[in-house]
DNA sequence: CGAAGAATTCTACGTATGTTGACTTTCTTC
DNA sequence: GAAGAAAGTCAACATACGTAGAATTCTTCG
């Protein structure tokens, strides 16, 4: 007994990650996953629901900022980035991420989902933290820099950044995310 | 005799820059122009051309980095920001500038016309300046936190950054930015 | 074996898209 | 003012999409 709504999740994420939610059908999803596009929408209901199932939210992000912020500040940059970018080389999390970053820009609904996620995520970390006044700022262009790092590594694939070794990434964009927490 | 050449031209960009270009349908574009879509394709030839010609590149970002990369460190950073600010706030530029990204994400056609802007724009500013071995990166890194801050910004609006002043931006990304030029 | 029920596929509908070619209107030029 | 080109519209095409419902195969258990 294949999994067969397990085969067809994966697909989807795959799919969805680098085609983006309005680029990908259902009927390549269905091709991918070995079977009718018909059952799709028997298993979940639409377009939209498979979507939600297939990239939910991206697993160990939600953790990452909460954890970073405990750490002294030395630490917590080169932290950030490292496990940032361990987290974008897992085939599963990096789907997602990129699933959720193509389908923000062109569904007002991912964008909405993203946008969600990542101000909880700010916002629970910088609670954690002993906030200023611009905090919030501080951590919204932190998130910048590690976004824009996965739109040219992944997205773009500019050639410098897509080619990099995880070290020598960590050890130019640490020092420079450590000025955002001073 | 209206430039109706030109109000299409305006109207794609617009619709291209908020909806990404699979998204956005000639019809559309036609109804904002007041305008038949088989004028469109009169015109331009096809959907992909009209896109051309409507994007092309963003007119003052190629210069920008050239300029700066004149400058000496202290104020090259500052500059940057600020001039980038600027640019992302003329309605003309910023369209282009949104235009691209987001068709960059779900067209492979436009992404490579975007990678191969950058890799150019950024090229040309490291042979100005002196280089070591990993400037391409810094650069890089460089144009990530830039691209960063303006899908966080105008693409996904996340509510502290979309709300912030251009100085509020520029006071606390310039001295980060710094550090890649060190 | 045979029937109940789930898993899966087939067929089809309605809608939207890019594009085409024929057509009509408007403008320019001698 | 006629002729010819340009500007612009109309209706239609082929295609692809998400989705619905009937039909079919497969599994399971008495």
């Amino acid at each position: 007994m294949p999994d067969t709504r397990g085969v067809i999740v994966v697909a989807a994420r795959r799919r969805f990650a680098t085609h983006g939610y309005d680029a990908t059908s259902l009927r390549s999803i269905a091709s991918d996953a070995g079977v009718d596009a018909a059952l799709l929408i028997h298993y979940f209901g639409s377009k939209e629901a498979l979507f939600i199932s297939a990239v939910g939210l991206p697993t160990p992000l939600p953790d990452l900022f909460a954890d970073v912020a405990r750490l002294p500040r030395r630490r917590a940059a080169e932290a950030l980035v490292r496990r940032y970018l361990e987290i974008a080389d897992s085939e599963h999390s990096r789907n997602t991420m990129l699933a959720l970053v193509r389908s923000a820009v062109s569904s007002e609904q991912a964008a909405g989902l993203l946008r969600r996620f990542l101000t909880e995520a700010l916002l629970g970390a910088i609670a954690q933290r002993g906030g200023e006044e611009d905090q919030a700022l501080r951590a919204s262009l932190i998130a910048a820099q590690l976004v824009g790092i996965a739109m040219l590594r992944h997205v773009l694939r500019l050639p410098p950044l897509a080619e990099a070794g995880p070290d020598e990434v960590v050890a130019l964009a640490a020092p420079a995310i450590e000025r955002y927490l001073s």
